[in-house]
DNA sequence: TCCTCAATAT
DNA sequence: AATATTGAGG
């Protein structure tokens, strides 16, 4: 269909392994995830805002803070020296951002598009949104306010590599289903037993003692940054980057898989 | 152009 | 079942 945007920047692929290198050295003089400013706690404590009418906003600062870390991560990815797309307006690398990677499940045999970074009218396999992945996404919610949650700006604010304003608005359809249905005929917040899923009262269901690292979500690529000492310890802040596949978010913990590819089996 | 919603497809 | 896609209407 259109031949617009399309503007992925999955030039991970085209600059082979040195990259490697670069973000290692990257990786090396970031902060860890304690020394960061947990985004997904409001700034102003909500007695005092509420008393101070304070109008909420927190979208601008939010998007401020995303732009800076998008800019870090574009700068040190901006070696393979094509690239380059004009693309359009500033937060256009937004796309190649050192977000976390969204699950995918691919159907392919293992051939043609979805092994590389297409950029011609390729499907994408089906997003899989596990906990960590709605976790954010209920977080920029909730931050963005019921006004401006919007897909687009959703999925800026979310700052997941490869996550489309599709993929967005399809959430947040069944998002906003859900919460409707809640609020809706619950005369005592009493989800339907049916409603175990990630749309549930407790979205994520938060591991008593994290003891293994949270990886926030999972793209099926070769792995252009692959690293490890980003632990997700208790709180989910923004920026934290891809570490491995493995999403066991439910509580007893125990089983955990991989990001896995499923194989069109079924 | 983007958003929202319902229906539909995979 | 979960997610994607489309199409109408704003």
């Amino acid at each position: 269909m259109g031949s617009e945007a399309g503007g992925y920047d999955f030039d991970f692929l085209g600059g082979g392994g040195e990259y490697e290198g670069r973000v290692a050295e990257w990786e090396a003089g970031l902060p860890g995830c304690d020394e960061l400013t947990p985004l997904s706690q409001p700034l102003v404590p909500p007695g005092l805002a509420a008393a101070f009418r304070i109008p909420p906003e927190p979208g601008r600062t939010l998007l401020d803070v995303h732009r800076a870390s998008s800019a870090t991560v574009s700068r040190l990815r901006s070696s393979p020296g094509s690239g380059s797309s004009p693309s359009s307006g500033p937060n256009a690398h937004a796309t190649g951002g050192g977000g976390s990677f969204p699950s995918f499940s691919s159907k392919g045999d293992g051939n043609s598009a979805e092994s590389a970074g297409e950029k011609t009218a390729a499907k994408r396999a089906r997003l899989v949104w596990t906990p960590q992945l709605h976790k954010r996404f209920v977080d920029v919610v909730a931050h963005l306010g019921i006004k401006h949650a919007v897909p687009k700006s959703i999925m800026q604010l979310m700052n997941v590599d490869g996550l489309s304003r599709e993929n967005v608005a399809s959430h947040l359809q069944k998002y906003r289903l859900y919460v409707a249905r809640m609020q809706g005929s619950a005369s005592s917040d009493r989800p339907s037993p049916s409603d175990d899923h990630i749309f549930a009262s407790t979205p994520v269901p938060r591991e008593p003692v994290p003891a293994a690292p949270m990886p926030p979500a999972v793209y099926h690529h070769p792995a252009p940054m692959t690293m490890g000492g980003i632990t997700g310890g208790g709180h989910s802040g923004y920026y934290q980057h891809q570490q491995h596949a493995v999403y066991n978010g439910y509580g007893g913990g125990g089983g955990h898989s991989y990001p896995h590819y499923h194989h069109g089996d079924r």
